[in-house]
RNA sequence: GGGCUUGUAGAUCAGUGGUAGAUCGCCGCCUUCGCAAGGCGGAGGCCACGGGUUCAAAUCCCGUCAAGUCCA
């Protein structure tokens, strides 16, 4: 906790502020009014903008965010443009949750200068928490743009701290018309993302409109200062991060029963209009359910209220009866919903997010089908990319407008899926119904569990369509939280790695094709040696280590694997023998090396010629290389086509003939960042405050790997294969420089094969295999037909042979070496024809068969078999009528045909 | 990253070790003035692929490929 010092501003001083505690919550709060005693936060307090806005006159979103980002402009702030909702930099979250998060991590620890420095900025977030409580609350949003101004204080150079922040909020404010005395200053500390501080919430009736956090301490183990359970002590940089609601500033100026009619009215009217909700504002009763369920709805949690609960509740407040209020306002809920979802999905697939079953795209997936169903219920027929796109048009970025048709084909192809899941889920409810209705049962638990964890099949609909069906089941009210249990697994901890003191200089960037270099032993660790420079290239970045040889006075040693920690280079030795303060003479197995170097400049390449030719939303989601081949793993919504990967490949392989040279260079991380853009993160985002940036042509990435310096120096590029690996993820395999020859080679070796296995020239081999397996199943077919004339045939022969054992008539023979297929033709016939049969073949194989008169005396084909089986020594069994067995030792096939024989008198 | 499920005829699926099936669709014939419906007959299967176990594998085991789905 915080004391009073931290909070005792100059400011709240001079205006007259006094800190009171809220006799309802207990918080300490500030405020200018003597008579107030809440806080200002719901529940402690109503809303009570709601018909009475606190602002002088209403605001668009694009109005307020203009007035906001100028207001500080004004006041010696730059304003920078907004980061992509997809968190490209992190690679702790996945979607852009706060404007702080894109200053997370290397701006906030001091690392990276900032962009600017104070800087405004209006955020677009994504929060998927609350998803359930959009459009029920009235005050939830899944998309929001947090407004912000943040400084970034180090020891050398104080902008401004508590004070002057609190003053602008206040200005700012009150410029826009509040009245001085309805905010209130909540002192509330803050804490996440590994940093807190003291922080204000700042209210206006009811409405939390902006925190101020003073981000001054970092999380260290057994720190000094305690918050929220966690240990923290005082950083050397300290910073201002604000966040103010856009929307919610909107909607205070226009104090609408609802956020969402005041944010996007026109596309509320829009979705309304196509599901032929009636929605009229203007009607002071209906405006007057509206506001009064927002109200209530404002003061409590949704997660912890039921639904009925709080109908009631706002039902008898304004004196209409549960159902009429359900009645009114649920379809208006969806309504809401569904604006605020598409405009999520704007955001997600414009910035770039491929929908698919892992990551971030399983958040899109969520999203669409949840529109999806919500559209459902509606009877709102429209593609629901029609409705994103609607959105787009509206939102002013220019290079989504491009995106479109890529976009819409997304879209689709999710509708289109969901469409088919659902059918699937439905035939699967239909026969799971079927069976436990036949047993008397209730579908239990686990199977509806496993129907919506293994099908997608909510649970809701599961249950309808069952009951339809005249079946019961088995739902607990915690049906998501008992999925969630059967999910939970003990997390394996990763072992923090080990980072080493000291600094091994890299001479491979500077120098790439030197082979040879003196060093000198800094330390040796658990047989790894630490050189104070090596040209020896770590693993890093899907780029394996190299390989080398150290040398001292005639010694060699080689060098298996090298990896880094920290600043140092562990050169991993094959056998001990050298030790600290060594010099060594260091040699580079060069032929590794430029293998590697090849597939590293071939990725980058087929990852430009990919985008080129699949579009602007391919992603690198991974790479790896060896010596003999690279893959390189993409985001894309659907399978490459054979004539896109071969577009892929003739794109890369002209850069290559173009021999365009590969330069790189150190930039700072920031201005590397202004003058590319996120798209410089495809590996993903390297540490530091220097990035090396590597470009090859058109392509621009961060990237510590070893290039070759022209593209001429790859050779060719051969794509092997593409393979899904994940829903949304492509992964494409190829070979560059002499690995692609030798792959070419191979698989000419291949075809020269196959072609020599049917003795035709290669170009006739589609031809020439086709014709052979249709001849091939042709001759399957003439061959059973033959089978069964021949039985046929064979059938005179056999009854004259037959005999009469106990009054059935009984055939046993050898039949040479037919297989089992022309056994069980002939025992058949036989049985058909009311004999009992036993044939056996000189290849060990048996078959039994009985006929009608037999099973009536209770002759069972599997007593013969298993009889005379055995003194072939294996086994058999079958049905009563047909049975069928063998064994190994085909040369006491006589004995066994006679213990078959004493089998059926047995049985008789 | 982890978990679960599924690959059988053109489609939807049955088949838990013993001769690969049903329904719809398709083709032919019958019935009918014609259509729909009905009756009779027929074509259509490397049971995803590769190994293994077994006298015997669509079925059991391992691997590969493909698809679906939940969670972090």
């Amino acid at each position: 906790m915080f004391s009073e010092d931290e909070y005792r501003l100059d400011f709240f001083v001079d205006e007259g502020f006094q800190r009171k505690k809220c006799e309802k919550c207990g918080k300490l709060f500030w405020t200018r009014d003597r008579a107030r005693k809440t806080c200002g936060d719901p529940p402690c307090a109503p809303y009570t903008f709601i018909g009475s806005p606190v602002f002088r006159r209403e605001h668009s979103l694009e109005e307020m965010r203009e007035h906001y980002l100028n207001y500080f402009q004004a006041r010696g702030h730059t304003r920078i443009a907004r980061y992509p909702v997809v968190a490209r930099w992190r690679d702790d979250i996945y979607l852009t949750i706060a404007s702080i998060a894109d200053f997370q991590p290397f701006v906030t620890s001091g690392l990276v200068p900032p962009p600017a420095n104070p800087l405004t900025i209006s955020q677009p977030c994504i929060r998927l928490d609350d998803l359930d409580s959009v459009g029920r609350s009235g005050r939830h949003l899944t998309t929001f743009e947090m407004m912000a101004h943040h400084v970034f204080n180090t020891q050398e150079r104080e902008i401004y701290w508590k004070d002057r922040t609190v003053q602008l909020c206040d200005e700012l404010l009150s410029g826009l018309g509040m009245d001085p005395m309805a905010v209130t200053y909540k002192e509330n500390p803050w804490a996440g993302g590994g940093n807190a501080g003291p922080s204000v919430e700042c209210l206006v009736a009811g409405l939390e409109l902006a925190t101020l956090v003073f981000m001054d301490l970092k999380a260290v183990p057994g720190g000094p200062i305690e918050i929220k359970g966690e240990r923290y002590e005082k950083m050397p940089n300290y910073i201002v991060d604000t966040g103010y609601g856009l929307e919610r500033f909107v909607w205070a100026s226009k104090g609408s029963p609802t956020i969402y009619d005041a944010v996007f009215p026109d596309l509320v009217r829009k979705v309304a209009d196509l599901a032929g909700v009636e929605h009229n504002l203007n009607d002071p009763e209906y405006s007057k359910i509206f506001a009064q369920n927002a109200r209530l709805a404002g003061m409590v949690d949704l997660d912890e209220y039921s639904m009925k609960d709080l109908r009631a509740k706002i039902a008898g407040s304004i004196g209409i009866s549960p159902e009429k209020l359900e009645k009114t306002i649920e379809p208006m809920e969806r309504v809401y919903a569904v604006v605020d979802h598409t405009r999520c999905l704007a955001y997600m697939l414009g910035d770039g997010i491929i929908p698919s079953n892992v990551k971030a795209g399983y958040l899109a997936r969520l999203v669409i089908r949840r529109t999806l169903r919500l559209m459902k219920e509606l009877g709102l027929a429209a593609p629901v990319a029609d409705l994103v796109l609607m959105q787009i048009s509206r939102l002013d970025y220019p290079d989504w407008q491009e995106r479109f048709s890529t976009i819409k084909e997304i879209l689709d192809q999710e509708e289109q899926k969901y469409a088919e899941t659902l059918e699937k889920g439905k035939r699967l409810v239909k026969k799971t119904a079927e069976h436990f209705r036949k047993m008397n049962q209730a579908i239990p638990l686990q199977e509806m569990i496993s129907l919506y964890d293994t099908h997608d099949i909510p649970p809701e609909i599961a249950r309808e369509s069952a009951e339809e069906m005249g079946a019961s089941v088995q739902l607990p009210d915690n049906f998501y939280s008992l999925v969630a249990k059967t999910h939970i697994r003990a997390e394996a901890k990763e072992a923090p790695k080990l980072v080493l003191p000291g600094k091994t200089e890299l001479l491979f960037y500077e120098q790439p094709f030197d082979q040879v270099f003196e060093a000198k032993v800094l330390e040796v660790v658990d047989g790894s040696v630490i050189l104070d420079r090596t040209l020896l290239y770590p693993e890093g970045g899907g780029q394996p280590a190299d390989h080398g040889t150290l040398e001292k006075a005639g010694q060699v040693f080689r060098v298996v694997d090298v990896q880094k920690s920290g600043e140092v280079v562990l050169h991993k030795l094959e056998r001990p023998g050298l030790e600290k303060g060594d010099h060594v003479t260091g040699k580079v197995d060069m032929r590794r090396r430029l293998a590697h170097a090849r597939h590293h400049t071939a990725t980058h390449l087929v990852h430009d010629s990919a985008k080129r030719v699949l579009g602007k939303h391919i992603w690198q989601a991974g790479a790896q290389k060896s010596e003999d081949r690279a893959r390189l793993d993409i985001s894309h919504y659907k399978r490459i086509s054979d004539e896109e990967l071969k577009a892929i490949e003739l794109e890369a392989n002209r850069r290559v003939m173009e021999t365009v040279p590969v330069e790189t260079r150190f930039l700072p991380r920031t201005e590397a960042e202004k003058l590319f853009g996120f798209e410089l993160y495809q590996g993903g985002v390297p540490p530091g405050k220097q990035i090396r940036v590597v470009r090859v042509g058109s392509d621009i990435e961060a990237c510590a790997g070893t290039h070759v310096t022209n593209t001429g120096q790859i050779g060719a590029i051969k794509i092997l294969k593409t393979e899904r690996i994940q829903d949304g993820v492509e992964r494409i395999e190829f070979a560059a420089g002499e690995a692609a020859v030798r792959a070419c080679q191979e698989r000419d070796d291949l075809l020269g094969k196959a072609a020599g296995a049917l003795r035709v020239p290669a170009e006739q081999l589609p031809k020439t295999a086709n014709r052979f397996f249709e001849e091939w199943k042709g001759q399957q077919k003439e061959i059973e037909r033959l089978l069964e004339e021949l039985a046929r045939a064979r059938l005179k022969t056999l009854t004259a042979e037959a005999q009469d054992i106990d009054g059935l008539k009984v055939v046993v023979q050898r039949m040479g070496s037919a297989d089992i297929e022309e056994l069980l033709k002939a025992a058949s016939l036989l049985a058909e024809q009311d004999y009992v049969a036993l044939l056996g073949s000189e290849t060990g194989k048996l078959v039994a068969a009985v006929g009608k008169s037999g099973l009536e005396k209770g002759v069972k084909a599997g007593s013969i078999i298993r009889a005379a089986a055995k003194l072939l020594g294996g086994g058999g069994g079958g049905k009563p009528d047909l049975a069928q067995g063998g064994g190994p030792d085909v040369e006491k096939l006589a004995e066994a045909l006679k213990a078959g024989c004493e089998a059926m008198r047995a049985g008789s």
